[in-house]
RNA sequence: GUGGAUGUAGCUCAGCUGGUAGAGCUCCGGAUUGUGGUUCCGGCGGCCGCGGGUUCAAGUCCCGUCAUCCACCCCA
């Protein structure tokens, strides 16, 4: 037996580096005042179909939908955003103080083929900030997922920067560029003529080195905007200037929802291989309508766990090990019991205590004290028994000294917290 | 969905042109009695992914299948 194609078990080890990732993020997005939110795993699948996209890859071959026993179509969530958008207009969260500032930490569920950084099943950090559309709160989601990963020392990481325009503006792109793929259509391979038809913003992902030669010359979105899309990219640029946080203009960069308008960001880190996008995000100001709520805008990004460990990790970047404070050793069966009221006492005031349960030598015993980095032994014997006390040792001067039983606990106390 | 690589002890791997398995690490024990981190010695541990086929004989060749990894694609 093995878990599910795409899913991981996260052991022990894996822990460490991963609860300093969302440790750091928790702290960083509440600096900001985003408060939690959990939603569901799944929903309703209508509510992916109309958030994300019909278009979509993701809505068109990557959920995972079922039907429940009462005939529901529900789907596990492939993505963070269209659930908490959903959970603002349940909530009637526009009648609070505007905008609304969430964040999460979820699993997503996309049937993909797994490779490295991509998962069936994976976990993303994430913020939305709903119920505004000035371009300081753009600026304000990008600059948090730059200290978070500035913060944690992901190595090489580039932002790219773009507009997807609004209403107004992309319609008439969108026909423009259509005109001119058309006019170059003989020329594209197979998968940009189907964009073509489909969604023409796409060919800009087009790995193919011809399509890519031919599309350079391509009208580009970025330099379509209307006014009030120009005046809003330009104010987050100007933010990101303050900040000194470095970016490319990239007007390819097109995500994969059809939800974004306005500004779309991604991070990347160099050090990855394909999957190489640790977090991205952007403006969606109509999501909310779309969903059945009031016309509202708002913004927000999403970034892979996984993907952050792994960045993390080819930099050498370590967790905190779990730390031992007293290990008992101990070397009689009367010497059990001892041990078991003494440790039991030591935890119950937050001192890290453990001992042996495996019947091991005291040589073993003492080999498993050192294995745990423990910063004391406290051997318990016949002797020790005798004479109501306990022998501790200090791991790391090797020194040791007999204390009586009633005192220990005092006396490791202090130790410990020293 | 497409392409490539790989699948041998818990982990990392070796096993040449076929003759029923090895190392290192880990774990347990020992090196004079109840004491760690070095060293030495010993031990535990393997349906050689699974199913067929070829052969006197297959971990080693062939086919299938599953899984993993990498890339396409997509995205976190």
């Amino acid at each position: 037996m093995q878990g599910p194609k795409g899913t991981y078990d996260v052991l022990p080890g894996d822990q460490l580096l991963r609860r300093k990732v969302i440790e750091q993020a928790e702290a960083i997005f509440g600096a900001a005042v985003y408060g939690r939110i959990n939603t569901p795993a799944f929903e309703e699948t209508e509510l992916f179909v109309r958030g994300v996209g019909k278009s979509s890859d993701i809505v068109r071959k990557e959920m995972y939908t079922f039907e429940d026993k009462g005939g529901r179509s529900l789907t596990l969530k492939p993505e963070g955003t269209a659930p908490v958008v959903r959970a603002y207009v349940q909530h009637g969260m526009h009648k609070l103080p505007q905008p609304v500032k969430l964040w999460y930490y979820e699993r997503m569920y996309r049937f993909e083929r797994p490779q490295a950084g991509r998962f069936r099943e994976h976990y993303q950090l994430g913020a939305e900030a709903i119920g505004s559309s000035e371009p300081a709160l753009d600026a304000e989601l990008i600059m948090m997922l730059s200290e978070l990963y500035e913060s944690l020392g992901v190595p090489e990481v580039e932002l790219r920067l773009s507009s997807m325009g609004d209403s107004s503006c992309r319609p008439a792109y969108i026909e423009k560029l259509k005109g001119y793929l058309e006019g170059i259509s003989g020329e594209l391979c197979h998968d940009c003529q189907e964009r073509t038809k489909l969604n023409p913003l796409r060919v800009f992902d087009c790995k193919n080195s011809a399509c890519a030669s031919l599309l350079a010359d391509a009208p580009k979105l970025i330099d379509n905007l209307c006014d009030s899309c120009q005046e809003h990219f330009d104010a987050v640029r100007g933010f990101l200037d303050l900040f000194d946080r470095n970016y490319r203009i990239d007007g390819t960069l097109v995500r994969g929802f059809d939800y974004y308008t306005r500004t779309t960001f991604e991070y990347e880190c160099a050090r990855l291989g394909a999957q190489k996008g640790i977090g991205g995000g952007g403006r969606y100001d109509n999501l909310v309508e779309e969903v059945g709520g009031q016309p509202t805008p708002a913004a927000g990004f999403g970034t892979g766990l996984e993907r952050i460990v792994l960045a993390l990790e080819s930099a050498g970047v370590t967790g905190q090990e779990m730390g031992v404070d007293v290990f008992f050793i101990i070397l009689s069966s009367e010497a059990r019991e001892a041990a078991a009221l003494a440790m039991h006492r030591m935890r119950g005031v937050g001192i890290a205590a453990d001992a042996d349960y495996a019947g091991r030598s005291a040589k073993g015993q003492m080999k498993q004290a050192n294995r745990l980095n423990a910063r004391f032994a406290v051997i318990i014997g016949e002797d020790e028994i005798a004479l109501g006390v306990a022998t501790v040792k200090d791991m790391g001067t090797s020194g040791q000294e007999q204390v009586k039983m009633d005192v220990l606990l005092d006396y490791l106390q202090e130790r410990v917290n020293s």
